[in-house]
DNA sequence: CTGAAAGCGCTTACAG
DNA sequence: CTGAAAGCGCTTACAG
């Protein structure tokens, strides 16, 4: 079945493909209601869809924008994206995903991708070393924000993150108000800002108590192995824990199973505190304390925000923070 | 900072933009070595890279397809979404995701979007009554496959399936075996047909052995909600139940929550069995017993399936159906 | 109030 | 071995 283009209607009509553009995209002030009726049933009856390759090619603007992130399949990220896609698609955008596994190889593929498809702008919800994938954006003008994840060197550009140091403050805060003393600290990626921000957090509430130990520091990759390989460690290494901070939920979800599994009791033993609040934090039994992220309201704004780069709009900040909460509930 | 293009390339190699195309394309039988390199030199020199809008209006292929499904922040759906993405761009095709949120609205909007984006494929992850989707698809001879659910009255179409009524049957005889009698399941959403075939597989298995009871049935819609609604019911109503099946996992880890709350113990007072075995049955304490689907298998298959059916390859079979398996943990 | 024409950046027969 | 030309389906000044 051959597709219906605008010169199927134009010739139905008897007008030009010039008219029809016109009345199709509401350009229609100077067209008699007479041919506008004509045409807007012509196009009903037809089912016209528009070519929006066609439109894409000689209006540079495809109402398309592109996120790169590590792994759809990652809550974290899957909550964001949706994020994402929610206000994109409510200002008439829609989205591209890209799953990158934090390799460059594949980020770079990927935004080579999207430039190929003329997106009006990018997301980026990676960090680590993607300085490449930046300026090949830059080389070719199209407008990127950073979510979440800051890229180092590149403090200038636009992002939209939440304040990591800070949260994790209030986290340790509230573990020394109920009594825990000694806290270890599980860290995330090493070459990922946001696991230094949350970690200094952690160095300077403990400092604040004269409760630091730099043993009580564990190393982690955000993941939910990660979260069991350093729990393991924790229980070898060290009777005495209070409490445990993961730098986030996965590896907390991950920890807390290897310690039920090791017949601790949770919070009676040790009590658990994880970072991000993604959704299974309620789910899980018992449900996990944690420093909230407003997740969704930082993928709307980083869209938000882009959108209104890309329409040329005056930006006041062009850094936005967002506060993180304390969520209470049964680890702790 | 302007694209550049072919007509760079062709302007300062001193050939033409046919002569560049050939040869960007791999059609370069013809092309002496000379200018290869030389264009081949500039391409990179000037980080060329080609415009796939023109490529696409030109050639009527983008080598992209779609997938609609209702909500990639679903464990299940994150998963199928993440298999065909990786079966399709190790194909060279990249993926437009699109969260219909069951709501036909949306998923009209959509497959529009699809379309005008002259997609070569989709794929089809939702159900229920989608026929006008798979209406306008083949109106504009798009080429779709259907994964996981089946849409009613399109049995004819290309299709990835579990063996549903097999899998729930599988879990009742073991749970049968294992000492079960007393066996109530939760269905899932009445609209689709996998939850008709999963019930159907309980009535059949609970039949053979005599102990089909309908007041064990109990509504449930896939969600965790939905499973903590129904257990909430069977807690209310019955009181001498051995088991509990869920028409999926989602269900299965909400009701387990309510049940802990309740002070019963998994598996010594209820055993709990599941269907799909997302991720995190595995994260889960205990962990959770299901029937398995191989859904990254599936994604792959329904990638692949559809890849062939635009590059025109003989299909054997139109509809390929995987086998479940019996996932026995510590809820059972 | 509407149309003719050029252009967006490619590809693809065809000609030489 | 390479180029000229037409075409993909739109949009956008410009002219009348």
């Amino acid at each position: 079945m051959k597709k219906v283009t605008m010169l199927d209607i134009a010739k139905q009509a008897g007008v030009s493909k010039a008219t029809v553009s016109m009345v199709l995209n509401k350009r229609d002030e100077s067209i008699s209601d007479e041919t506008k009726n004509k045409i807007l049933n012509l196009a009903k009856e037809l089912n016209y869809i528009p070519n929006s390759l066609a439109r894409g090619l000689s209006t540079k603007k495809t109402r398309t924008i592109g996120i790169v992130l590590p792994d759809i399949t990652n809550p974290f990220f899957s909550s964001i994206a949706r994020a994402i896609e929610d206000s994109a698609s409510s200002s008439g955008y829609n989205v591209i995903f890209c799953n990158t596994d934090n390799e460059m190889g594949k980020e770079q593929e990927y935004i080579k991708l999207l430039i190929s498809k003329l997106v009006d702008g990018v997301i980026f919800a990676t960090g680590g070393e993607s300085c490449s994938s930046v300026n090949m954006l830059k080389h070719n003008s199209v407008p990127f924000v950073l979510v979440d994840r800051y890229i180092d060197g590149y403090e200038k550009e636009y992002g939209v993150y939440s304040l990591n140091q800070e949260g994790v403050m209030k986290g340790i805060d509230y573990l020394h108000s109920i009594g825990s003393r000694k806290i270890a600290f599980v860290k995330g990626n090493e070459n990922l800002q946001i696991s230094n921000e949350r970690l200094k957090g952690y160095k300077k509430a403990m400092d604040k108590y004269c409760i630091y130990d730099k043993n009580l520091i564990f190393s982690g990759d955000f993941t939910i192995e990660g979260g069991i390989n350093a729990t393991k460690q924790i229980l070898d290494h060290i009777g005495n824990i209070d409490a445990i901070f993961y730098s986030n939920d996965m590896m907390a979800l991950g920890g807390m199973k290897v310690l039920l599994r090791n017949g601790l009791k949770i919070p009676e033993d040790v009590k658990i505190m994880g970072f991000d609040n993604i959704d299974i934090c309620e789910i899980f039994e018992p449900e996990l304390t944690t420093i909230a992220q407003p997740i969704y309201d930082m993928g709307k704004e980083a869209c938000n925000l882009l959108i209104d780069i890309i329409d040329n709009k005056d930006i006041e900040k062009k850094q936005v923070y967002f506060k993180t909460s304390l969520v209470i509930r049964k680890t702790t």
